[in-house]
DNA sequence: ACCACCTCCTGATCGC
DNA sequence: TGCGATCAGGAGGTGG
């Protein structure tokens, strides 16, 4: 499920509905989400805590708790949040329930089971893994910043927006989508991007996350549902997903190909590599 | 520095 | 219909 728009829109919703919460008791069904070495500590560290803030980080959800305590929870594939009411019955996948003090529960539902959460004191948060090596939000980066980050490299260009050391937040889909609205080739290599290409990845980056967030998210199979990103409201795909179609801009078939490893979607009339 | 591949899991879908 | 192979929106790790 998960890219940036889709974390920012869970982050937006959970707000709303467990802000001032205190937690008042975990239950762990499956602890190889949490990070920490030590399972009982975390429970002990979170228990009598109140949610102050959410905040968010690239895909990275940041909770932040009463005594400067801070549970960074990342969903990788399929990892969601519902709230219920604690008398509720606990369904398949349900791994983790934070319990609260008004008998309602936050409950963390993970189907593949890859999702992690970990707790940070303040001075650790953006100074250990995982947060010290994100870079910049998607939807803050300018030419300059690129620049600096693709400098000297090769690499190919879809390999280089999923990167979360270069930038925070582009996953599979929107990858696609930003080469696709850049007019660039997944596999192009970054070392002969131009200035105006540069510019391009921005403003077609910032601009898909910020058409994003304001359709909830993106997600693309029909009955996915997590808090606030319902499926209903779709961000209309260029490319991702639509192998065979027939492009938007010129009519051509588009293709998929493998690049880095990840399925990839592209127009090869629209996107051809230079250099 | 970079790449291809594997791993963590479960479930849906594809091909025979 | 059955059944194994393949794929899935992420990311850390390995070895070449």
């Amino acid at each position: 499920m998960p890219e940036m728009p889709e974390v920012e829109t869970v982050r937006q919703t959970l707000r709303k509905l467990v802000l001032n919460k205190e937690i008042k008791d975990i239950s762990v069904f499956y602890d190889r989400i949490i990070q920490d070495k030590d399972k009982e500590q975390f429970k002990s560290n979170l228990i009598g805590k109140r949610i102050v803030e959410i905040g968010r980080k690239g895909k990275y959800l940041i909770f932040e708790l009463s005594d400067n305590i801070f549970l960074v929870s990342h969903l990788r594939m399929e990892g969601k949040y519902f709230i219920k009411n604690n008398d509720e019955e606990i369904v398949k996948h349900e791994h983790i329930i934070f319990h609260f003090t008004d008998n309602t529960t936050l409950r963390y539902h993970d189907t593949r089971k890859f999702g992690t959460m970990e707790l940070k004191s303040k001075d650790d948060l953006y100074n250990s893994e995982p947060l010290n090596k994100i870079g910049m939000d998607a939807d803050m980066i300018d030419v300059a910043y690129l620049k600096e980050k693709s400098r000297n490299k090769h690499q190919e260009l879809k390999v280089f927006l999923l990167d979360q050391t270069n930038i925070a937040g582009i996953g599979n889909i929107y990858a696609d989508e930003i080469c696709h609205l850049a007019n660039l080739h997944p596999k192009q290599d970054i070392y002969y991007l131009s200035d105006i290409d540069l510019d391009n990845i921005v403003i077609n980056t910032k601009n898909v996350m910020k058409r994003a967030i304001e359709a909830g998210g993106t997600t693309i199979r029909s009955y996915t549902s997590s808090l606030g990103v319902t499926g209903l409201f779709q961000l209309t795909l260029e490319v991702h997903t639509r192998e065979n179609e027939a492009c938007k801009k010129c009519g051509n078939q588009i293709i998929k190909i493998r690049v880095g490893g990840r399925g990839t979607y592209l127009c090869p009339n629209c996107q051809k590599i230079k250099k």
